[in-house]
DNA sequence: CTGAAAGCGCTTACAG
DNA sequence: CTGAAAGCGCTTACAG
């Protein structure tokens, strides 16, 4: 049988009170109480019962991660990035997949988990973020991704238009007049709004866009941008630079160029986006959009506690996570 | 406020006690009634409190994974194919990272969480094997990671002798006969039991080992695989082929001899273990040890849930992952 | 097959 | 500063 508070406190001949006013460290306790609690919770090994506390305070300190899949770096990276920021704060964090399906996600937005998490972080890739509704009864809610308008729930992205631009103007300013893009037809709106921000750096530098080099493909992943470059070698003038939407995608493209024999950045400059470990030391390595994670985590969990503190009605919250251009070896070679 | 089992059987017009009894799926309820309590339970938007059944039942239907790091690429595949499996089975898991850190793992092994999860998956890095042991009020544990003799727990793992064993073979049979290992220090056995299985390779071709080829390093990630490659190349005698205790050792080598400008396979051979996704994009492609991550998931929670059923007084299971030798062009140019 | 009641282990007003 | 008692929302013997 575990240790209950109750026997903590007969063994430190006090009440059940005072044993859990010491747990919860309130004040006005004397310090010998307090020792004297301390050492029979040492010796009894004693570990509060998550459940019935819980059950009772109508709070567990769990948050729900739901992301699209955990084996992808970039999520595993801010995975592990928000537990942690998580941990430094008392707080446990349930990472769920939800594999892109909509079903799932349904079930993230329907206050999964019968009301054990005390709110949710949600990266969406099925569901448009406009289309994202709360049960009344469902937790609070931080939204990641992309930015958009009218949106009913804090959020916390980077600025993905802004960024594209930084990315593709990069290209530009080393001399490529030939630029693709892959990516265009990506999930819960990354697709569209990177590539606004793709065509304006364009337009800007007075260069026309060219439907023929925005790829759109099925996926994020590694094929998916191996399959979009292969595309785009196939056509009658191939581009000279091509930039992909996330480093995965730019990791397949630099195979499908290694397979075809051709120079990076030579015949054609690559540029990706998330910073994942994998592209720092890929040959050549990956010149890519590098968002802070760690600011990122930090943030989502501070505001989503601060919101199931219980700031319900304070203003909706739009972080913009800091970002840079790490130039490497697949522009600058 | 919450829906709660009164007032779903309130509303159906029957007790508690038969809404639990629709919701657990017990028998001996007539088709009308569990109609009825299925149509209040929809009604209202019903979702049981899980920490109230928890605290009553005793058992949670979590399950505790404890690696690492979530962000390393084979823990990542790892925990995403755990996570699955447990949610075939209406189990939930949560994923804790210990960092490799002795206080981190400790906590684990004292039965973390206070009680919430039913057991514990658990891949130690620091904490040697044979050292492991639970205090008498602790969980249901499955070691994951290298055999050891005279374990305490059930055991799900590769066969890391024999496969490096494969490994090594698979090098000389193309004709290498300097072959370096990097990794030899690793934690939690890992890197004593590959390098057996890489001496016992050796010795079965006739060839001596090496010392001054078997690195150490300080941990499994790219820079350390970089580094001790560093290390090698600068030997009077560099090898002519590298086993790499993981793959993130072997893209970290790969890197370093790509910024030599040496030719692998042609000059360096390499191979690497674990069979991560990056690998078989990489350029060139990583030979590997593809241990069958689905086959360990399934049977790691199915050990673990047998466990927790109850079979407590049942003989530990040793179960050996069924793996494959994955030829690709960093052995075969 | 169903109902009334106890109890899982906590926290928290309420008295003192 | 401390104690006795209620109650969070379930499940489960126990009667009927």
């Amino acid at each position: 049988m575990a240790t209950r508070l109750s026997d903590v406190a007969a063994r430190a001949g006090v009440s059940v009170k005072t044993v859990s006013n010491v747990i919860n460290d309130y004040p006005h306790i004397t310090s010998q109480t307090r020792a004297k609690v301390e050492a029979a919770i040492t010796a009894l090994d004693y570990k509060p019962n998550v459940s019935a506390r819980s059950l009772r305070k109508g709070r567990s300190d769990f948050i729900a991660l739901a992301i699209p899949e955990m084996a992808s770096p970039y999520f595993a990276e801010l995975g592990a990035a928000i537990s942690r920021a998580a941990k430094r704060r008392g707080i446990t964090v349930l990472i769920d997949q939800t594999e892109g399906e909509a079903a799932a996600e349904k079930l993230v937005l329907d206050g999964m988990r019968g009301q054990l998490i005390d709110g949710i972080i949600f990266s969406p890739i099925t569901t448009a973020p406009a289309k994202i509704r709360l049960a009344d009864t469902a937790k609070p809610l931080v939204l990641l991704g992309e930015r958009h308008p009218g949106g009913h729930f804090d959020h916390v992205a980077v600025d993905s238009v802004q960024a594209s631009f930084d990315a593709t103007t990069h290209l530009i300013s080393i001399g490529r007049r030939r630029i693709a893009a892959i990516g265009v037809g990506g999930g819960a709106g990354t697709g569209t709004v990177r590539r606004k921000g793709y065509r304006k750096a364009l337009k800007a530098a007075g260069l026309e866009h060219d439907p023929a080099l925005e790829l759109a493909g099925t996926g994020y992943h590694r094929d998916d941008g191996a399959a979009s470059m292969r595309e785009l070698l196939a056509l009658p003038e191939p581009p000279d630079a091509v930039f992909c939407f996330n480093d995965l995608l730019a990791l397949g493209a630099l195979r499908t160029l290694a397979d075809a024999g051709l120079s990076v950045p030579g015949d054609v400059a690559v540029v990706g986006f998330d910073d994942i470990e994998d592209g720092r030391y890929h040959s050549p390595s990956l010149t890519t959009i590098s968002p802070d994670k760690d600011w990122l985590a930090e943030n989502a969990v501070g505001v989503l506690l601060d919101r199931i503190a219980g700031n319900g009605e304070a203003d909706r919250r739009d972080l913009t996570v800091p970002y840079t251009l790490q130039i490497r070896e697949s522009t600058n070679g």
